[in-house]
DNA sequence: TGAAATCTTGCAGATCCTGAAATTTCACCT
DNA sequence: AGGTGAAATTTCAGGATCTGCAAGATTTCA
């Protein structure tokens, strides 16, 4: 005669698990957004959500990966959401898509990510990790890509670059909305930065 | 009656810091090429230049740093590059033409070069450093392709966008190149890429 | 030559991160 | 209920990274 487990037929013991680790990245974002990066150690986040610090490091393989946290969208959960378009549409249309499907998931945690921007703001020496955390990412789109313009990896360039360059539009849209107080509506920003990419960049 | 100080007008201390800084980076590319990353410690790198392992972090912050190195062009290099273009030419093409002034410099460091991209090939852990690097670099010539477009950073996103595609289209350019073991010429690569850039990056 | 600036070095120490073994918690079955 | 095995957490030991600090060596310059 259990409550009902509710959280999405997940047993109790892998909700705690999101849980713990949800609960390390808030508590490693607002820790670091009040001390700095440098200010803040694993024990002090560990101890604030009660656990070893050694458990911190069954979570993430390093202090910085907890900013970051699972924020960066998964590679999979990306490359779905790519081949989910229909294959006649052109590559960067399809990117575009991608990305707005993205943009609705960071808007949905609004408050983290802006917390996240933030930090990163913050603390320059963090960015890098952001974009860390998007080679393996880049990597699967990028092969999803090359599927579906029709050419092998490692030849052309042209999946390389054209997944290069979305992400790129999809960084910049990022860093306007978190600059503007995640006011304006991210959908938006990421067509404004795909226009100007499909138009080939001219002057504005 | 000392042997005539060719080194460009500097003193025997500057002298040797530059050889010194080269020969950790040298030494550091190396030992990695051959044990991998984890398997190569500052103390290794110090000792094989006969420093102390102390006398390493006066030079490097970290231990992947001598891995990047001076080897990611210095941003006022780059941004000197960019200057140098008349202010008729479109921002892209300007883009396009520091890029190429880039890579010749590239080409003129081959061996260095192949090392380092093949060390990061076999250690992608690496890669976001060498992203890492480019942040700095990034934002000058943000800052300077704003000027050139005659727009405020931070509002349209148009100097981010077209900045991080330039980067992306240099870096694509670099890996390719490396995989093809530098046998093309890089400055042809980059022209491939900036050229899929300003046709909007058409399904090819 | 002698003072000033700079570089190197050893040392102490905080922090990061990992492996292994002991302990606790949880899911499942009878 | 109670027992059992798998998984998570903790404790512990230890190596590696990186930072101040102060002493000693080297270079520069007057």
């Amino acid at each position: 005669m259990t409550i009902v487990d509710s959280a999405d037929e997940l047993g109790r013991r892998d909700r705690k698990k999101l849980e713990t680790r949800a609960a390390l990245e808030h508590a490693a974002l607002t820790l670091v957004a009040e001390r700095g990066l440098a200010g803040v150690t694993v024990e002090d986040i560990a101890e604030a959500v009660d656990v070893s610090s050694r458990t911190f490091f069954n979570y993430f393989p390093a202090k910085e990966d907890a900013l970051v946290g699972s924020g960066s969208a998964s590679a999979t959960d990306l490359r779905e959401k790519l081949e989910a378009v229909p294959a006649r549409v052109p590559v960067l249309e399809a990117l575009r898509l991608m990305s707005r499907a993205e943009a609705e998931r960071v808007q949905e945690q609004r408050e983290q990510w802006l917390l996240r921007l933030k930090v990163f703001e913050q603390n320059p020496s963090l960015f890098p990790r952001l974009v860390a955390s998007g080679t393996e990412t880049e990597r699967v789109v990028m092969t999803a890509v090359a599927r579906r313009a029709g050419v092998e990896p490692g030849t052309s360039g042209y999946p390389e670059l054209a997944t290069a360059a979305a992400m790129a539009a999809f960084r910049v849209a990022m860093m306007r909305w978190g600059a503007a107080g995640g006011r304006p509506v991210l959908a938006n920003l990421v067509d404004d930065a795909f226009s100007q990419l499909a138009a080939g960049l001219p002057n504005p």
